[in-house]
RNA sequence: GCACCCGUAGCUCAGCUGGAUAGAGCGCUGCCCUCCGAAGGCAGAGGUCAGAGGUUCGAAUCCUCUCGGGUGCGCCA
C-alpha cells in the first residue's frame, strides 16, 4: 500500500488516455510521483510532463495542463496545480487521508511490507569475524548494518538468510592452536616460558586451557601430532565461536547459518569443495598456470618471481589475475572465496551482499569478478562497505592499542552504552561515511540523542494510553471499538500531516531495501516523531487539540485510532533497525 | 604509482538514484509548563554544496580533470 506508487499508476494510465504519440515507452520509467519537498506544493508532485514533454513534442506546461485534467477525475483528488517547469502538484482531501489511516491502522504491522520482492532468495553475510578472539569494536557496525538490512529485506518480501563466514582454517588457526597448547600447559602448572610472539596472548583462551587441562589431564603430551593439533584446533574454534556467539547476542544478533570454510578444504571422496571448484573453473577458462607482475610501487623485499596457479580475474573485470595455490601447495584465501561463492550459488542464492568493513574494499572488484566467473549474468552480488567508526569520549578520540592492553571489545561498548543505542547509532549514517561514536552523547536523554528521541515519541503514545483508562473510564478502547472509529472527525493541519508522514512509510522501506541503506529507515522514524513530539506541543497552547478529550469521547477515540498506528510503525521500523519500543523512559 | 570511499551551515551529518527557495541536530539569540511525559516545542541568525569544465528543460546528485582527507594494494586471513 504505497500511494506513491499508486498514483505513478494514475498518472500513467492518464498518459494513455491522452494517447501521446512516444517512440518508446521505456521514458514512462522515467516518470514518478513524490512527496514534494515543500508542503505548500501539495500532497504528490510528479514530473510527469517535463519527462514527457520533449518525446510527445509538447510544450512541459501545456501537456501538464491535459495531464492535470484527466488525474482530477481520480478519486481522491481534491485539487491540482501546475507550477515551475511543469510539476505537476496534488492536492489529496482530507476524506482521503482518513481513509488512508484506516487503511493503514487495518494493516497493523504488516504496513509497508512485502512490497519489493515475492520471496526472492537473497544471501546477506555479515560480520564474519575471524575465530581467533572476542569480537572488538571495529567489527561492530558491518553487524548491525548487515544485519538491519537483512531485516530490511525481510521485511520487504524477500527470503534472506543471515550467513557467518567462519575462517577456521589457514595459518591463524595454527597459531591460535599453539597459544591455546601454551595456555594448556600452564594450566597443567608446566612453565612453557613468555607467550612467543606472534601468538594470542589474550586471557580469553585460559577457560578453553583450563578445561582441556581438566578433561584430558596431560594426556595432549602422549598424543601424536597430528591429533593433538586436531583436538586443540577443534576446541579452540568451538570456544572461540561461543565468545562471539554470545557478543553477537549481546546485539540481538543471530545468523541462520554458520559457514565453515574449513568443510571447503575437507576432502569427501579424495575431492575438496575446493578442488572440484578449480576443475569447473579450469574447463570455463578461468584457471591457467602463470606469473604474476610484482607489486606496483614499493616491491617487498622477499618477492621472488614464480609460476603459480592463477585465477584469471582480469577477464571478468578485476585488476589483476589471483593467485589460487600457495608456494607450499595449499589453497589460497582466496581459492576458498571462489569455492564459498559457488556453494552460495549452488544452494540457489540468485543475490549475494557481503557486509565488510572498508579495510576490505580492495576486495569489490575481485568478488565481483568470482560472481560474474561463476554465474555469469545469473545471480548478482553486491559489496557493502562500511566505514571506520571513531569512539569518542568527551570530544576526545579514544585510543585504541593491543600493546598498551586499552584494546576497546563489542561487549565493552554494548555494556556501557546499552544495545538500542549501539544498533540506532550505528545506523544513524550512511555506511559509506565514516562515524564518530560518543560515549557521551549516546547515553545522554535527550533530543541531542536520535535514538533517545524516537523511543521517546513511541513512549509518549503509550502515555496517552496509559492517561485516556484515568480520563475516560468508560470509554470503549478495545481494537473492535478503535476500528469503528469515526476517522473524519480527524481535521487538524497537524492531525493530516501525521497520515500523510505515515504514508511515506512503504515508500522508505521501498527505497532502502533497493539501495541497500538501511540508515534511511533511521532518518524516516527521526522525522515521524518530530513530527509527533511537534503537534503534542501544539496541545500545550490549543487544549482542544490534545488527544484527549473529556467532553468528546468520540473524538478522542479517533485521536488514538492516530497514536496507535504511529506507534505501530514507530515499533515496526524500530524492529527492523534492532531497537526496542518502550512503553516508558526510564 | 594504482584502486575504492569521503568533501554540504562554526561542529556532527541528511538530502528521497536528476527536480522547485539545499534541510536537521548541536552551538548561538529570543520565546512557550495551572495543561496527556518541558526527557519536549516555536521563532531567528548562519551556505560560492572543495574548485573548474561538461551533459539538459533542470546538477549537491551523472561524466572528466584538479585540490584536500581516509582506507587498501604479492602466496596473510
Amino acid at each position: 500500500m504505497n500511494i506513491f506508487s499508486l498514483f505513478e499508476n494514475h498518472i500513467r494510465k492518464s498518459v494513455e488516455s491522452i494517447d501521446l504519440k512516444l517512440e518508446s515507452v521505456e521514458i514512462l520509467s522515467r516518470v514518478s510521483a513524490e512527496p514534494p519537498r515543500d508542503a505548500s506544493h501539495g500532497d504528490i508532485s510528479t514530473n510527469a510532463a517535463m519527462v514527457l514533454a520533449k518525446p510527445a513534442g509538447m510544450k512541459p506546461r501545456d501537456l501538464a495542463e491535459k495531464l492535470a485534467a484527466e488525474l482530477e477525475k481520480v478519486d481522491g483528488v481534491d485539487a491540482i496545480n501546475i507550477a515551475g517547469p511543469g510539476f505537476i502538484n496534488i492536492s489529496l482531501s482530507d476524506a482521503y487521508w482518513q481513509g488512508h489511516l484506516g487503511e493503514v491502522f487495518k494493516a497493523g504491522n504488516d504496513f509497508g511490507c512485502g512490497l519489493v520482492s515475492d520471496g526472492a532468495k537473497v544471501n546477506v553475510e555479515y560480520v564474519s569475524a575471524n575465530p581467533t578472539g572476542p569480537m572488538h569494536v571495529g567489527h561492530c557496525r558491518g553487524a548491525v548494518v548487515g544485519d538491519a538490512l537483512a531485516n530490511l529485506l525481510a521485511f520487504a518480501g524477500f527470503e534472506v538468510t543471515k550467513e557467518y563466514y567462519v575462517n577456521d582454517a589457514g595459518g591463524q588457526i595454527d597459531v591460535l592452536a599453539g597459544s591455546l597448547f601454551h595456555r594448556y600447559r600452564e594450566a597443567l602448572g608446566e612453565d612453557p616460558g613468555p607467550m612467543p610472539d606472534g601468538f594470542y596472548p589474550g586471557e580469553y583462551l585460559l577457560e578453553p586451557a583450563g578445561m582441556l587441562a581438566e578433561e584430558y589431564g596431560n594426556k595432549l603430551h602422549d598424543m601424536s601430532e597430528e591429533l593433538r593439533i586436531k583436538l586443540l584446533k577443534e576446541t579452540a574454534i568451538s570456544s572461540m565461536m561461543a565468545l562471539i556467539k554470545r557478543d553477537l547476542a549481546a546485539l540481538n544478533i543471530h545468523h541462520d547459518v554458520f559457514f565453515s570454510e574449513r568443510d571447503l578444504h575437507t576432502e569427501k571422496g579424495g575431492k575438496s569443495t575446493i578442488d572440484s571448484m578449480l576443475e569447473r573453473m579450469r574447463e570455463k577458462g578461468f584457471v591457467y598456470d602463470g606469473k604474476l607482475p610484482p607489486p606496483k610501487g614499493e616491491v617487498p623485499e622477499d618477492w621472488e618471481d614464480r609460476e603459480q596457479t592463477l585465477f584469471r580475474s582480469t577477464e571478468v573485470g578485476d585488476d589483476m589475475d589471483r593467485a589460487l595455490v600457495k608456494s607450499d601447495g595449499s589453497y589460497t584465501y582466496f581459492a576458498a572465496d571462489v569455492a564459498y561463492f559457488q556453494d552460495k550459488y549452488d544452494r540457489g542464492f540468485k543475490r549475494m551482499i557481503y557486509v565488510l568493513g572498508a579495510d576490505h574494499s580492495g576486495y569489490a572488484k575481485r568478488l565481483k569478478a568470482v560472481a560474474q566467473a561463476v554465474a555469469g549474468d545469473e545471480a548478482q552480488l553486491d559489496v557493502l562497505f562500511c566505514q571506520l567508526v571513531k569512539l569518542m569520549r568527551d570530544g576526545e578520540p579514544v585510543t585504541m592499542s593491543k600493546r598498551a592492553g586499552s584494546f576497546v571489545t563489542l561487549r565493552d561498548v554494548v555494556d556501557e552504552v546499552g544495545r538500542d543505542a549501539v544498533r540506532f547509532m550505528m545506523l544513524y549514517r550512511k555506511a559509506e561515511a565514516p562515524l564518530d561514536f560518543d560515549f557521551a552523547k549516546v547515553t545522554e536523554q535527550s533530543k541531542d540523542n536520535p535514538v533517545f528521541y524516537v523511543q521517546y515519541a513511541h513512549a509518549r503514545i503509550s502515555s496517552v494510553m496509559r492517561q485516556v483508562k484515568r480520563e475516560l473510564p468508560e470509554l470503549d478502547k478495545s481494537a473492535e471499538a478503535l476500528a469503528k472509529a469515526d476517522l473524519a472527525l480527524l481535521e487538524d493541519d497537524g492531525e493530516i500531516g501525521l497520515v500523510r508522514k505515515l504514508s511515506e512509510y512503504p515508500r522508505i522501506i521501498e527505497q532502502a531495501a533497493r539501495a541497500d541503506e538501511p540508515h534511511r529507515l533511521a532518518f524516516y522514524l527521526y522525522e515521524l516523531a518530530s513530527e509527533l513530539h511537534s503537534h503534542w506541543n501544539k496541545g500545550k497552547e490549543s487544549p482542544t487539540l490534545r488527544f484527549i478529550n473529556q467532553e468528546n469521547p468520540q473524538l478522542t477515540l479517533s485521536r488514538l485510532v492516530l497514536l496507535r498506528t504511529i506507534a505501530t510503525v514507530i515499533a515496526s521500523g524500530l524492529a527492523i533497525i534492532g531497537v526496542d519500543a518502550p512503553e516508558e523512559m526510564r
